[in-house]
DNA sequence: GCATTAACAGCCG
DNA sequence: CGGCTGTTAATGC
């Protein structure tokens, strides 16, 4: 079971529960490792829990059949999800890849189930999350072929650091450039060369092995 | 043109 | 040392 310091770190939700619930959400949830370049699934595949990103960064995407790989969203730490899957009993439509070394937390369904059933500060955080990724979703169809490189990285990092998603994320990421090419869809060489021009226009700082948001209203709306 | 892969030197932790 | 970054050259759509 998941420590409650854990817990309270990369899941935010937990923080409104009453004692009662959170040592539920707390019993019901283990921790895995996955190394770099793991699956956590395939498409396809059953994965029974709910899940959430204790440490590291995993790629939620998929391959098409001519091999080509579709990133539908950057997971980090505090990221959660698979609810849809949960409660539609279904197989994943999706590929879950670990980017780096990972931490996750997986919560039994029955649990979820309990939480949803019993606790209204659950669900409320269920429906702020679903909308949020909704919005990112339709921002994706436009983002695939309209933007340039530099708007699709823009928006790959922005997402990262949605505030709604992650409210008490700090400024600072741990990622490669290589890690947002793999995000954005394109080559680290050319992930090196948008963060440059976002830098240059005061949006971000690019570090060693990682960057820093400095403006997260004009990354998100950035277009070229 | 624009983006990709490959290659490599240099830097950081 | 191993991983990440910055840059260039060759190649493809």
């Amino acid at each position: 079971m998941i420590s409650a310091a854990d817990l309270r770190r990369i899941a935010f939700w937990s923080h409104e529960l009453t004692e009662e619930e959170f040592e539920r959400a707390q019993r019901g949830i283990v921790e895995k490792l996955y190394a770099k370049g793991a699956y956590l699934c395939h498409r396809g595949d059953r994965l029974e829990s709910w899940t959430g990103i204790s440490s590291g960064l995993v790629r939620f995407g998929m391959t098409s059949r001519s091999g080509k790989i579709m990133t539908l969203a950057g997971l980090r730490e505090g990221s959660w999800f698979g609810e849809g899957t949960v409660l539609k009993n279904e197989a994943r439509q999706y590929d879950l890849v670990a980017l780096r070394d990972s931490r996750v937390a997986m919560m039994h369904r029955a649990t979820f189930f309990w939480l949803f059933e019993n606790c209204v500060a659950f669900n409320r955080f269920l429906v702020r999350k679903l909308n949020e990724r909704l919005g990112q979703f339709i921002a994706l169809v436009e983002y695939d072929r309209t933007l340039p490189a530099t708007a699709r990285v823009a928006r790959s990092i922005a997402w990262l650091f949605n505030p709604v998603l992650y409210p008490k994320a700090e400024t600072q990421l741990e990622i490669s450039q290589e890690e947002i090419g793999l995000l954005s869809g394109i080559s680290r060489q050319a992930a090196n060369s948008s963060l440059k021009t976002l830098e240059v226009k005061g949006l971000l700082r690019v570090e060693h092995g990682s960057i820093t948001v400095l403006d997260i209203d004009r990354l998100r709306q950035f277009e070229d």
